[in-house]
DNA sequence: CAAGGACATCGACATGCGTACATGTTGACA
DNA sequence: TGTCAACATGTACGCATGTCGATGTCCTTG
C-alpha cells in the first residue's frame, strides 16, 4: 500500500505526444501526473522545489514564502505531488523534505519532445 | 474578445521550472495551459492532432475514433484546447480542422527543459 | 428553397477539486 | 515526562469540471 503500482507505469510508457496517438492507458497515467501540476501554487511548488539549492526544499522553512494560504492547505498540495510521483519525501527530524522525482520530470520531458511542428516551418 | 490577452502572456514569460521560482502571474498562465492538457480525453485528442498527417486533423472525421463520448462532449474538449490557445480553428467547408499551435507546444517544451535533476548525476 | 450533416452552444446533473479549521501524530528539548 | 513545533489527516463547504441531450447555426447538396 506503500507504492501505488499505476505510479511507474505511466513513466515507462510515456512517448512523445506527435509521435503516435498515445494509448487510453497512457492518456490516464499522464494526465494524473499533469493534473497535479496543473494547478499554480503546485506549479509554484515544483518550480521552488526544482530551483532550490540541491534540489530539494524543506516544507515550512522554503516552500511558505509568498503564499497566502493555511499550512494544511500547503501540506494537501504537497500531498498530490507526492502521490502523483512527482516528488519524494524525506523526513529529516522535525522537518520534511521534497525533492523531485528525475524519472517523473523526464518523462514529462519527453512527452513534449520531439519535433511538434514539423510542417509548420518547412 | 476573439482573443484573450493572456493566452500569450503565458508563453512568452514561459521559463524551464528549475531555473528559478516562477512568478505567480507565469503560475497562473501556464497553470491553465496544463488543466487542458491535463485530461484523458484531451491528451488523447492533443496527440491524435500532432501525430496526425500534416499535423492537423479533422473533428469528425479523425477526432471520433476510439472515443465512447457524445459529439458534443467531443467538441467541448476541443474547446477547452482552444481556449487555452494549443490548437488552432479552422473551418473549411463543412469541416473544421484543429492544429496544434507551435507556440504553445514550444513553451510546454522549454517550462521541462534544463536539467531537472542536476544534483542526482553529479 | 428545402433537407440533412457537421459542428457549436446551452442548460442540467454528478463528480472532483481547492481551501480552511480542527484534530492527530511525531520528534526535539527541558 | 510534559510541552511545543512541524507537519499530516479528516471533515466540510463552495466552486469548477466532465458528461449528455436538446437545440441552434452554418454549409452543402438536391
Amino acid at each position: 500500500m506503500s507504492l501505488l503500482p499505476t505510479r511507474n507505469a505511466a513513466l515507462r510508457y510515456c512517448t512523445p505526444l506527435a509521435r503516435e496517438p498515445i494509448s487510453p492507458e497512457q492518456a490516464e497515467g499522464v494526465s494524473r501526473m499533469l493534473k497535479a501540476l496543473a494547478d499554480p501554487v503546485r506549479l509554484r511548488l515544483m518550480s521552488m522545489i526544482l530551483s532550490h539549492e540541491g534540489g530539494e526544499a524543506c516544507a515550512m522553512c522554503d516552500l511558505t514564502e509568498g503564499f497566502d494560504l493555511a499550512p494544511s492547505t500547503l501540506s494537501h498540495h504537497l500531498k498530490v505531488l507526492h502521490d502523483a510521483g512527482l516528488v519524494d519525501r524525506d523526513k529529516r527530524g522535525v522537518w520534511v523534505y521534497y525533492k523531485a522525482r528525475s524519472e517523473a520530470m523526464g518523462a514529462l520531458r519527453t512527452l513534449f519532445s520531439g519535433d511538434l511542428a514539423a510542417p509548420q516551418s518547412a
